[in-house]
RNA sequence: GUCCCCAUCGUCCAGCGGUCAGGACGCAGCCCUUUCAAGGCUGAGACUCGGGUUCGAUUCCCGAUGGGGACGCCA
């Protein structure tokens, strides 16, 4: 089995086609085949190597791996549609000279004419076919003398039915007679799509194409062309398209939709890739949480949705905080480090700072969706407020003397490196102050973070301590110990 | 306009002739709790409509309606 995902460098690598590629890469996987990447770049104008190197980097981070491609070659490269241009000279010319196809020398004008009148009278635009009157050598000389020409495919006389069975949907058929003689090589000389496709998938013995719905349209022609080159069709099959929330197709409008953009928000790669999955597919009974290993061994075709999807956002948040609990927590400390650096927060790269992220991890997953938010669950270790702090303790009516029996037992007790020295130290100026429960405990927590909010004292307040206690080396921002902190508020009085 | 595709809770999926129509996200309530979350439990919530076929249709067939796609020298 050959799949291949074949994207047109013309911007950033969307979802959509990302859960394309997603299936295309499970199919090859599971059956152990290959896929192939290639770049269809034969938009002059539109398509730049930039925007072809981000979306490998995209996919590599999807963990999309491919067999063949630019990048890795393989036995039918070139990959890359721009460079296999004599190929495309060869498998049109070889058409002409068959009479199917045939030079085409309407101006666009002309033809954009023709398209509205014939859309104004409610016929299909389609084009008239009014070149294929021209003698062939006739033609060639026109073309010899400079004018600029198209190349039309003929498409066959008389009303037909082509059929192709689609692995998601079934038999679909279209009549040949819907079907205007398209382009396949441009005037500039280069080839068209449905042109490149077949002469690709041809030559790289693609054996099963998998794409967005959007192509299903395209496949008769595309199966009108392997007839004139006596070529076998592969299979396909056409993914129904990702909406947004108002069930158009989801775009910039609805929000994030490029792969960089999520990965720039913080979402994990295997997040994204179990929510696109689940996306028009599923694994069978149950489990939204499928590791990926399961996906390749229950992924089929013909359990895959018909209808099109809607993108839920609510959904994928989710889903990456299930990621963000699951995944080993060394892993989860280095993916969120840049997001930590460009906050301050840290600012070295060190073995300290990243085991000190990492012990801070349990007290953020789970209550943050995104590695981005982390920053602000953990904003209260580096940036203590100590105005606000005291302001927030003054709110509380009992708050000034929680806050100094705590204090006062603290100086007792030392640093509360631990979840039981600071049960110990709660307990003590429970017996101080007589109070317990929220009265003692919410002072106690606007004292020590300046918020009314934020992670389970016993295990932000070791985490404020092991903070206090890292050198300037450590490449950490600044922490206050709870000691300065509460001397900071409660004073001295 | 013509052709093609699609149709189960708000959303994503299960269901493949007889089910109390199931799960997940979201939503509501309760529990837990020193806060916000998280977590646990409970709940509300769907077979687009009309014809057939059948003892029996969410499920099969036809039509309508609705949604989407295509009709480019974009892919």
């Amino acid at each position: 089995m050959r799949v291949r995902f074949a994207p047109s460098p013309t911007g950033q690598l969307h979802v959509g086609n990302v859960r394309t590629a997603l299936f295309n890469w499970l199919l090859a996987r599971r059956h152990g085949g290959t896929f192939i990447l290639r770049i269809e770049d034969t938009d002059r104008e539109r398509s730049t190597r930039a925007s072809e190197t981000a979306m490998i980097a995209d996919l590599r981070w999807l963990g999309l791996t491919w067999d063949e491609g630019p990048d890795a070659g393989g036995p039918f490269a070139p990959y890359r549609q721009s460079e296999r241009t004599a190929r495309y000279d060869e498998v049109a010319a070889d058409l002409r000279a068959r009479g199917r196809a045939y030079f085409c020398f309407c101006t666009p004008a002309q033809l954009e004419d023709e398209r509205q009148a014939a859309l104004a009278s409610g016929r299909p635009p389609r084009y008239s076919g009014r070149c294929r009157a021209i003698d062939p050598a006739e033609a060639a000389r026109r073309v010899e003398a400079g004018e600029p020409a198209a190349l039309r495919f003929a498409v066959p006389e008389g009303d037909r039915d082509v059929t192709f069975h689609d692995a998601v949907r079934g038999d679909v058929t279209v009549n040949t007679s819907i079907i205007g003689d398209f382009v396949i090589v441009r005037s500039g000389g280069s080839p068209a799509y449905n042109f490149a496709v077949v002469v690709d998938d041809a030559d790289m013995q693609v054996t099963t194409v998998i794409r967005g719905e959007d192509h299903i349209s395209n496949t008769p022609r595309q199966l009108l062309i392997y007839e004139a080159l006596g070529q076998p069709a592969p299979a396909f099959a056409h993914l129904s398209l990702v909406l947004g929330a108002d069930h158009a197709p989801l775009s910039k409008r609805h929000g994030v939709t490029s792969v960089s953009e999520f990965r720039a928000r913080g979402y994990l790669p295997e997040a994204l890739v179990n929510y696109l999955a689940l996306l028009g597919w599923s694994p069978g009974e149950g489990e939204e949480i499928v590791p990926i290993d399961e996906m390749i061994r229950r992924f089929d075709l013909s359990t895959v949705s018909h209808s099109a999807a809607v993108f839920d956002f609510d959904k994928l948040a989710w889903m990456n905080r299930q990621y963000m609990r699951r995944l080993p927590a060394s892993r989860i400390a280095a993916d969120a480090m840049p997001y930590l650096q460009q906050r301050g927060v840290v600012t070295g790269a060190t073995a300290e700072a990243l085991a000190y992220v990492e012990s801070l991890l349990p007290m953020v997953v789970g209550s943050v969706d995104r590695l981005e938010e982390i920053g602000d669950r953990v904003a209260f270790l580096f940036a203590w407020d100590a105005a606000e702090a005291r302001r927030l303790v003054e709110v509380e009516s009992d708050g000034p003397r929680a806050v100094e029996a705590f204090a006062e037992a603290v100086r007792a007790t030392g640093p509360l490196v631990d979840r039981e020295t600071f049960r110990a130290a709660a307990t003590r100026a429970r017996e101080l102050c007589g109070l317990k429960g929220r009265a003692l405990f919410h002072p106690i927590r606007v004292a020590l973070t300046a918020a009314d909010s934020g992670p389970e004292l016993d295990i932000a307040v070791p985490a404020i301590e092991r903070g206090a206690t890292l050198p300037a080396s450590a490449g950490v921002a600044r922490v206050s110990s709870c000691l300065e902190r509460l001397r900071a508020v409660a004073g001295q009085r």
